[in-house]
DNA sequence: GCCAACGTTGGC
DNA sequence: GCCAACGTTGGC
């Protein structure tokens, strides 16, 4: 079972937000990097997802949800008045990809940027490369751990 | 609000 | 296919 990382901006979609939604699924929706697109696709029902909140008060990673349906053709870049509208996608060979995401658990704390940074272990985790700007990532088994015992 | 770092776009 | 210009990300 795979892991992963996805950043959100906790105004837009927080754990709370996880923790709270009346229906028990959130779309995982308008990722617009390919590269993060890739990932989004090779997620797996099942599989752990950290969610980190980025730019705001308290960034760091906040909670753990659970992808519940695998990737699916992203509706919102179909859509004229989204944001996330993409003209040149159809849907006979959409460009963007979707999950749907459950709430699993909030950490006892949030683990900050900058202990992550600091973590023995985490050194090639996307988050902390350089300059990184991937919003969806893989996180092996051992950053993981790593990760979580820290909370 | 600043700005470094990056991805994307489009002219050539 | 190169690369300059541009827009976006995201920590500070």
């Amino acid at each position: 079972m795979a892991k992963w990382l996805v950043k959100t901006e906790p105004s837009e979609c927080s754990i709370d937000d996880f923790e709270n939604a009346q229906v028990q699924t959130i779309p995982w929706d308008g990722v617009r990097n390919y590269q993060a697109r890739n990932f989004l696709q090779e997620m797996a029902e099942g599989d752990d997802v950290f969610v980190y909140h980025s730019s705001c008060k308290h960034i760091g990673v906040a909670g753990i949800v659970r992808v519940v349906t695998s990737a699916y053709p992203d509706p919102t870049q179909f859509r004229a008045d989204s944001p996330y509208y993409d003209p040149k996608s159809t849907p006979e060979k959409p460009r963007w990809q979707a999950v749907d995401m459950a709430f699993e658990k909030k950490l006892p704390r949030l683990i900050p940027l900058d202990e992550i940074k600091s973590l023995p272990g985490l050194e090639g985790l996307a988050l902390i490369r350089r300059g990184n700007r991937l919003s969806v990532m893989p996180v092996t088994e051992q950053q993981w751990q790593i990760i979580l015992a820290n909370a």
